[in-house]
DNA sequence: GATGAATGAGCGTTCATTCAT
DNA sequence: AATGAATGAACGCTCATTCAT
């Protein structure tokens, strides 16, 4: 990589964490190239440099990176040598920590975002289902592991692996409502809990009508 | 109630209508007056006879219009009769059917939507919040009969019913994700029972490490 | 006169009046049709009944009529059988009884006006310049009265009366500017004073350089 | 002053020009951004690169900085070596001079403006107050010497300022009622003479009655 | 005659984008 | 390469005017 590749990748990197941090401030819709070149330090005219294609290019490629970052630190927190049990449940915490450490970036991602917006066939929407669904296969990997290994049902993994995506956004939109704090970690075994065994009371003396 | 009272109601009506579909169509961001004004089929200065408070009222009400239908829904579709579960799995059905009828719109709410956006103290963050509780409630009200029952565990109902709702999202965003087609009945089937059972295996010879 | 005419020209004056109020309470830049209706506790189209050319007409009206009351006040306090250095100190009077008695319409039209903003040949041009002229010509015609008499100098006695009109509406400006309460009697007197002897120092040992 | 602080400055009073010129032609009720920004020759948007807080500002900012020509104006024409009645008259000259130069602006500043027609305590209010102050004082000022030289009577030097002041627009007045031609340079004298001796005929036979 | 709902031209303002420096 | 002044399309909103009832 050349010296003026690796100055590039420097300054893609600063703008677009300066986006995400706006993105976090101010919420989608707030979010305009002077406030992310003013967070960023340098000219309004700079971030065309680097984003020839403008806004959008721009708030594609912070949300595209938000979801790298996520799928990166599900695998940094996966220890392959524990029970896929042990595996999912660590997935879900880093989730939770992840969620907590950008909140304001998550809670816009999830909240505010229009995460499949572009025109059908535009690549950016390619690469934006291609991010989100790798970060989903990590967890689908481990579904399908723990499903082999008979520790849970055999469920279609995909569509397990998004709703348990979207159960994690639970604890922050309750939160967001008022109704309860900050998501805790004690959210998290909730969540991971719930997701294991359902609500249903599987006591002897469970009431047993379906 | 006047002439003028329905003839108003009405008004706003159609109004908040053509909000839900111009919403649908464009997203909240592409949503601008004058759409709503043409796809209503009336000036755009007209909109301010019955929204005088502007944009900002006008997306609020079709939100909360919109929630209120789901909630009119949820209960509509609500047969007491029934057994906790049976009553569950109406509501789960009866929300998939209500996305798919308004999917658009409803794609647009829960993927697009500020759903708490405005200043803290706002009137209208308050309504917001009430309305999405009282659908949440329908939800909750339930899971408390069904935990008195002892037909499922002793869970927060509450955190419970938050979470039904973000999983039931789970097939539309899939969906969009071109993962899978739209929503169907199977998918509201396997969303209860992912509720009901979670994932875990339960057959005898399962696997038993956490 | 028939009865409608008579009708007529009472919702004329009812109209007027509403819409001097609202001139006075919001100013020309701040006066409205709606305003002026709510004020008149009639509908906004009637008043394109009574006044068909809009509110340009409307506020022409206003402002003709307010001159003419002015004219009409002016007329009845004049005493013909008093000298005329008193008549004019009972004009000066007037004027800023009348100037209180409407202040803030009248603190409208001296300070927001477009008196003669029409473009060249409007006939409302023409009629608002008469019936200023008309004003003016009550002060003009007893200056007039006193130069024949040796009261005062032989001066260009419309360019005079002019003048003290603005000199009126000096103790106005300088309470508007915050520099003095509202205009007084005294202030009358100072005026008065004023136009008739200057601010030459006439004392004897007074300093005689011009 | 670094370049950027002169092209700043030049861009603003380039502004502030046309807005006079606007303001000149069609009133402030007619000066919208667009008639400036076709004035001055610029887009629309650039106005706000230099007005920030919009047109308020821009009116406000064009009416102040009439006012300071006008006073700096007033102290370059006076000659502190001639006598107080001699600097009066070049005082009053010079206004008629600026009246003349920028009739148009000054005929909509006399006759249209608001002047005081901010919110009480903004601070623009303010401002406007101080710099009308301002230039009345330059006059007041000039009165306080006159009075302590014996030249005129121990009147109070403000309202004889503000008086003088209105009695400038008289001849202005006047040409726009069609009443005369534009103010000349014998409106000046004529002016003069009215602020300094008033109408009281003074010749001995004159008739002493008041 | 009286109404007021409906209209739409026109306003002030924002902001993504361009380009001369 | 970097800048930021300049642009102008597009927005939300107001309000004088019209017209069906």
């Amino acid at each position: 990589m050349t010296k003026e590749e690796v100055l590039k990748e420097y300054r893609v990197r600063e703008i677009l964490e300066a986006a995400r941090r706006v993105i976090g401030k101010f919420g989608f819709e707030g979010t305009t190239i002077d406030r992310v070149a003013d967070e960023a330090r340098i000219a309004k005219g700079t971030i065309y440099l680097y984003f020839p294609n403008g806004k959008d290019e721009l708030l594609h490629s912070a949300v595209v990176e938000g979801l790298r970052d996520l799928t990166a630190e599900l695998r940094r927190s996966d220890d392959p040598s524990q029970t896929p049990i042990a595996r999912l449940a660590s997935m879900v915490r880093a989730m939770f920590t992840i969620q907590r450490n950008h909140q304001d970036f998550f809670k816009a991602l999830i909240l505010d975002s229009r995460f499949v917006a572009f025109e059908p066939g535009d690549a950016r929407e390619t690469e934006l289902r291609n991010v989100y669904i790798e970060a989903l296969e990590c967890v689908a990997d481990l579904l399908r592991v723990a499903i082999a290994d008979r520790a849970i049902r055999p469920i279609e993994p995909q569509l397990a692996a998004v709703t348990l995506f979207e159960m994690m956004t639970a604890p922050l939109r309750r939160s967001l409502l008022g109704l309860a704090g900050a998501p805790t970690d004690a959210d998290a075994e909730a969540v991971m809990e719930l997701f294991l065994y359902g609500v249903r009371d599987a006591r002897p003396s469970g009431n047993g009508n379906a």
